[in-house]
DNA sequence: AATGAATGAGCCTTCATTCAT
DNA sequence: GATGAATGAAGGCTCATTCAT
């Protein structure tokens, strides 16, 4: 009744479960889920090539596990608006969530394999996906909408909204799936995953001098003549 | 046209050739590398299944001559220099440059595939890439960096050049790479193929604005009078 | 039902055995020993995966009892001397030997899955048809041999005797074996099962005529008269 | 145009086809369809564990196959008309139907595993089972039929006709089904398929006594009184 | 030069069985 | 006594590649 009912059993189904989660991760953000061998997974995580079918029914089912887990554990850990107050000014709330939003896919901790995967998951989308954006990436897409709003005022039109937001994450999202190509334009440079405060910094200022094209030139601003 | 009963002179060899570099590119568009087969390819190309190990050794030396010709007919086809003079103005010049990085990863044309085999390329690199980013990439890069110090100033850090530069592709990619969201997301607006112009127009404007962010904040307030 | 608290005494390793053995029966019938998994076994008889394993040793061992069981049963159930006096006419013998045959193998009655069983057995025989032969099938032979001798007379070869008994056996496994070929040549007739004392009328009379084709012709002719 | 234009790679063909359709009817035979592994009627056709995908697309593609030759090549090597007259008398016809037909079961020809096969195929149906039924059995059972409305006059009916004719059938593929437990009950007799005559002449002297079972018992034959 | 039949490595999956608890 | 997580062998199938012609 303590929950140590079947200490053994429970809790090696449980550390398998984990083991497959976690080597799937790296597996699949490492070569896709096309090219992952479930000989691998199962390999890394210390399992029977079984153990995959049994745990998760298929491949597949492995595959949309990580996925969702790592969509939910990288929104917990960094949430979009981490640290503000209710009526936060809307560039603050930009600022957050932009730097929020980096972290989820540039981090580089356990379970942030997240961007890579996230990366193929655009290029080559499975079934997963339809949740995804359903569960996930819908919520984000409305809240940058939101802002935006804010930021350019409520009569704002709906598709100028969408096409300053798409600018925003545009931007963020090229560190994620561009690497490869910037990593050999500049050998030299800190991976940016170390950088997250620093292109958080500039896409924060780009994006808000950039939303600016759309203020509504009012009559004010008589230098601007 | 000449003599010759049968076409299997080196024209019909040039034929297969051709042939195969065309159903290649759609299929690795459609697919990408791993999932394309020779088998589907050579189907395309009504070519034999050994077609592509006699004229390109094997399936990734199709693969890598697909992209090289995509990249430069792209280049071809959209300049990113197309109309404009020599001095023209650095705001016209980041015009042109959108609009044509536009046209070659979202033109749905013949040989415009070009974008989804980049945006595989960018998210699973195989060896094509290294080619194609000191031949192509670096190229417009650069150019991208000088556009950029034209408009703030030759005193401008490399480091913001090369952010502001990032900050542009990263909102033309943006299209490109995650159009599986795109569609879901806002299933009712027209393609985004079809939208270049408009979208040209837009990202020009948000990124003209704001780089301002980082004119120096100095004087010129009153120079621009 | 005495004190024990659970049911796991005897009693309940009983009630498993037992309904490892039904679905065990259910399956096989309906699958065949190759294609049944002990998976699916277990599932219908509520029991642990390893159950099988745990009361029969292993799978054939589970097969052979649900053989040997059913074998049993069916005979019990249709006793091939149902309600005949021991000195009953040899025709009258013969028609209780055919329907009863006929019910133990059609009739779709709980444990009557036994004769597609039987039929697979006799298709890909596995270690347990020896058994059934000795214990089952040669004493129903034995009989058979000794109403056909009755009705031939005791000077008629053994040759004779046992091919009329082939024959008899012969149309009556007919309905059993050939099931899948009866209901696509005639899909509106009903069913078999619910046919037996038709079949059995039907078998008995062709039978009787039948061996009167080994009748000695001699003498008798006229004792006929 | 001599049909040798490309004698070399189509005789391969041929031949590895004809291969893999004698070791499949074997393998087949011996073990059934489920049973059967790819493996190793590749093995024993000498060929590639992928012929089978690449000849007949998958196993079920060569099972079909090995079945239909079969039921074609029996039908040819022993047709149920041989050296019958057009008008021959229906006791003859039967005759030669039930000897025709035991050798297409009984013979132990190269491909006369038919038996074997058909015996599994009744027991477990596939996909193929269809097929056979409307093309080669349900022709056999309106023979069979008609030849019993011949013995038994035009006027009898549709049930009568058809339960004859099973008893035939039931009695022929008796010594088909159940080999394995005849051999057992009889283990020093010859085997079956070394008496067909014998055997054809009991199932149609018993067959031919049988029906007499349903002729009207008309006026005449005062001799049976 | 060009074909296409054949190859064999490798993939995902299934399943009876085991063993620590 | 009974469980069920884990095992590992084996199966069908795919696919890029080869080689005799």
């Amino acid at each position: 009744m303590s929950g140590s009912s079947r200490p053994n059993s429970s809790a090696a189904q449980a550390a398998t479960r984990r083991a497959l989660l976690d080597s799937g991760a790296d597996v699949f953000a490492e070569v896709g889920f096309h090219n992952a061998t479930t000989r691998e997974i199962c390999r890394r995580a210390n399992a029977n090539v079984a153990a995959i079918n049994y745990h998760f029914g298929d491949k597949t089912g492995l595959y949309s596990e990580v996925l969702a887990e790592q969509s939910r554990v990288a929104r917990e850990r960094f949430p979009s608006t981490d640290g503000l107050t209710a009526n936060a000014a809307p560039a603050e709330q930009l600022r957050v969530f932009i730097r929020s939003f980096l972290q989820r896919v540039l981090s580089p901790d356990l379970h942030a394999r997240h961007g890579r995967i996230m990366a193929r998951e655009m290029v080559e989308p499975t079934a997963a996906l339809d949740r995804l954006v359903s569960e996930a990436i819908r919520p984000d897409a409305e809240r940058l909408t939101a802002i935006m709003r804010r930021l350019l005022g409520p009569k704002t039109p709906a598709a100028t909204l969408r096409l300053c937001g798409m600018s925003v994450v545009g931007q963020i999202l090229f560190y994620c799936h561009c690497q490869p190509v910037i990593q050999r334009l500049f050998p030299d440079q800190p991976a940016d995953a170390a950088r997250i405060d620093e292109l958080a910094q500039h896409i924060t200022g780009f994006s808000l001098a950039g939303v600016q094209n759309y203020r509504t030139p009012v009559a004010p601003r008589r230098a601007q003549r």
